[in-house]
Formats: structure tokens, sequence, C-alpha cells
DNA sequence: GTCTTGCGTTGATTTCGGTCAAACGCGAAG
DNA sequence: CTTCGCGTTTGACCGAAATCAACGCAAGAC
């Protein structure tokens, strides 16, 4: 499937909805600076590729609008969801040590990117320090975000992993201006599934759970809080923690 | 248990033995700015912290000798290791997002680590380009490394956990002059465990299955692989590419 | 309308790893 | 030397999640 390359309209990062979750702390002086480096928008179609495996790194992507997921492929057989990313999320960021990419970001809904060219960003950010700190900022704090799955996927029953998946998730929107106790799900069973690390089975029967303990409720993919509560124990709370 | 801070004597950076480990591709030069802006070089006793969690962000920390744990505490139970450095690795990357940390770097054997206060280097990279990248690059990095965790912990069997770990080990070692095909353990077994997500018994039977099919050799902490070959496809193997 | 297709749900059975328990090995302290 | 204690190993049993299998359901194709 070919990749789309389609110049959007030219929107400024100083007029832009997103810029206070790309580039928070930027003044308008900035952000306009920011803005010359940007080179293309792209629009990607829903199931198609931001950037593929092995793909050489173009530059880091600021998601105007839509829906990803980041996976990578195992070589024989199924791919595994290593993280999701929504409006104002910039990914490709593991693709500046060796200058392409050891994943792929495909959208789960139509969707539109702003390529960052990251010499020009770097460069950009010599002269600019509060691009330079938002940079390093981006950089650390998706490590840090690594690190919570690896804390979900090593040392959380399934309940708990799917709690701080959605506790995640409804925060992450409630931040762009959506509901706190309600969303939409973008992505199918199987992905929730590779994301935590269980089978799609699991997936379905942990949501049973969650409804039948009047903590959710779920429909097909719209997803109702009941006891945010609740929720936000079973999310922070880690296996070992309990059994002490 | 209180924190030590014995300052060390004062060998620079361009003398430094590990000094292609944690700053490759800088010239002398450059060597000699970086080492102005290092303030400190910390003696941390085996058992003891270099940083702990909720601990205010100092800067990043160079290993010049030794090896760390980095692992999160679980407020009422039992810690998560996250994972594991060595000498030239540089650590506390987590910090730079809210100027604290959010996790704890462990010393298993005493080290020594060089302060890099990070606004300084900062500061430094606007002006030397290769430190830019340099920073950069090892953002980048750990941020690759962590997601290979996630791969790990979301789609392997046990054997595969291991062995993955082994071969990052030895491979780790290997480049820092330690022999391919041998290695002693810093850590307990459970410390292993709690990395690649399983109990203490199973890394232990983990362990006598690997060496029952002639793959490793163990004694104790001493590792002794046999048939790196194996171990190399069982680590990169994923759990789903061979259902197919 | 019916057929198809993909996604989701539920049930039955199996298995891998967890849990509980006991014993071993080795270094440190006496 | 013996004893102590920690880390490790092994065994027996249990349970959570995987696997296998069938079915439901909604949206689009025809």
């Amino acid at each position: 499937m070919p990749i789309m390359n389609e110049p959007q309209t030219p929107i400024g990062c100083p007029q832009c909805d997103v810029r206070q979750l790309c580039m928070p702390g930027l003044n308008q002086h900035e952000l306009t600076r920011v803005d010359h480096v940007i080179s293309i928008r792209r629009k990607v179609n829903r199931g198609t590729a931001l950037f593929r495996d092995g793909e050489s790194f173009a530059g880091l992507y600021a998601i105007r609008s839509g829906f990803f997921k980041a996976c990578v492929q195992g070589k024989h057989g199924r791919e595994q969801v290593t993280g999701f990313h929504m409006a104002g999320d910039v990914i490709g960021l593991d693709g500046i040590v060796n200058q392409h990419h050891a994943g792929e970001a495909v959208a789960l809904e139509d969707a539109e990117a702003c390529i960052l060219p990251f010499e020009r960003v770097a460069q950009l950010s010599r002269e600019v320090p509060a691009l330079q700190q938002l940079i390093h900022k981006m950089l650390s704090r998706e490590i840090v975000r690594k690190r919570e799955v690896i804390v979900l996927l090593g040392g959380m029953r399934v309940e708990q992993r799917l709690a701080s998946f959605l506790w995640d998730m409804v925060q992450r929107l409630h931040r762009r201006g959506f509901s706190s106790s309600e969303l939409v799900l973008r992505m199918t069973r199987e992905e929730i599934g590779s994301y935590i690390g269980v089978q799609i089975e699991t997936v379905c029967r942990t949501f049973t759970r969650l409804a039948e303990e009047s903590i959710v409720e779920v429909n097909q993919r719209h997803v109702r809080i009941l006891d945010t509560e609740a929720l936000k124990d079973m999310a922070r709370s880690r296996v070992y923690a309990a059994a002490n």
C-alpha cells in the first residue's frame, strides 16, 4: 500500500489547535520559528503507516489529528503494539539513535501529522533554549512512559493492566478536552491485548469482569467509567503490593 | 542509610577509561569542555543508592565503574527492577522531565559515577553540536532499549526472556572488553526475576533447563555460554513467531 | 432481503508459571 | 572446626491465563 504525501492547508503552529500539547511553553515568536522548519504535513489514511520498520529517519512527527498505534513486527508472525498515540503527541523518537526506525506507526483512524526534520529542529534548539528544553523533556517523558509500561507488564495482574490502560487512556483524552468518564476506544481488542501482554479472549473476559464489578460499563468500543476511584486504585496498585 | 559524597581523584574525561562508552565521538577538546562541567565524582557503596525515588534531579550520572540496578518501589511491597547498568552507561535520564527522579539506582557492587549537572550539559551542547547529538542519541537509545524490554515482557516465553537477558548482558560486557562467552552475574536470581517478570523459582528452573539443553553452563553466578547461536536464536525469536 | 466478513464474546480444557514447602550450598562469623 | 544465614535449588500442587472451539453481532456487499 503506497504512502500518501499530500501537503495540507498551511495552518501554522501559532494557530494550531494542538500547539499547547506538542510545543508547550513556547511563545508566539518561538512557535513561528518552529513552524518554519516544518517541511511537510502528511495525511495518513486509516490502516496505513506513518513510518515503517527499517525506514530511514525523516524526522519527528507531531500528530495533528487522528490516532496511531506504535508497533514492532515479529519476523514471521504477529506484531506487538508498544504504544498508542493521539493528537499532540510527538512520535518517531526511536529513530534518532540509528537514523532509521526500529518500529512502525499505523493510523487507527484517518490522521494528519507534521514532519519535523530533526536536524533542523536540533539546530534551531541551539538558538532557542525553550525548544531545547522541550526536546529534552519530550525524550525523557517517553522514557518514563515506557518504564511505566514495563512496570505494568512485569508486575501487574491482567485486571490491573486493563485498568491502567483505561485510566491512562481516559486521562490523556481528558487533557485533550474529552470526557474524563467516557471514552471510545480506537483500537481492537486484539490490539489492546497485544499492548497489555495478554490474549484477546482474556481482554474480553477482563472487560466483562470489570463490568460485573460495576467499575465500568462496556458497549463494544464505548466505555463508560462508573467508579473512577476503584479504577484508579486498581490501576495504581502493584501485584506484589497487595500480597504484603 | 546516608548517601556518601566523596570527591575522587580528579582524572579528567580525556584520560578516562570509559570515555568511548559514555562520550563516544567527542574529540580531546570537546572532552575537556565536558570535563569542566563535571562537578563531583561520587563513590557509591554496594547496596546504597546513587539516587532515590522522588529525589530532586541533580543531573545525569555517567557510571565510571561498578554495576547498578534501576528500580521502582511499590508503595507497600516489593520493588521492580527496570534495568541494569554498567560502566560507560549514563543513567538518570528519567529525571529530566519533572526535575525529580521517578525511580532509583542502587549499586550492586562498589561503584563510582560522574555527576553531569544537566543544565550545564544542555548549555554546553548548544555550543558543541557533537555533544548535542550525543545527548539526543543517548535519550533515543534508552527509548529503544526500554521498548525492547516491553517486547520481552509482552511477547516472550520465560525461556526466551532469560535467553534475551543473558544475550544482552554478555554483549554489553563484551563491548567493554569482557569475554563474549562467559559472564559473572552481579545480581541475585530475585533481581533477574523481577527484571524479566517472573518469580525467583522460575528463574532457577529456567537456568536449569537452559543448562540441560546444553546452551549454557551455570555455576552460581558464573555463566558460560556453550551454544551462542542457540542462545541468540532463542533471544531473537518472538513467542508468536514460533506458532506460525 | 441474504450473504459475507471481521470483530467480539463465552465456554471447555490445557499449560505455564506461581505458590508453598523443604532442603541444599557456600561464605562469614565465631 | 561449627554454626548461622542468605541465596539458591528442587519438588508438589495450584491457579491464572492460553488455547481450542463455537457462536453472536453489526456493517457492508451483493
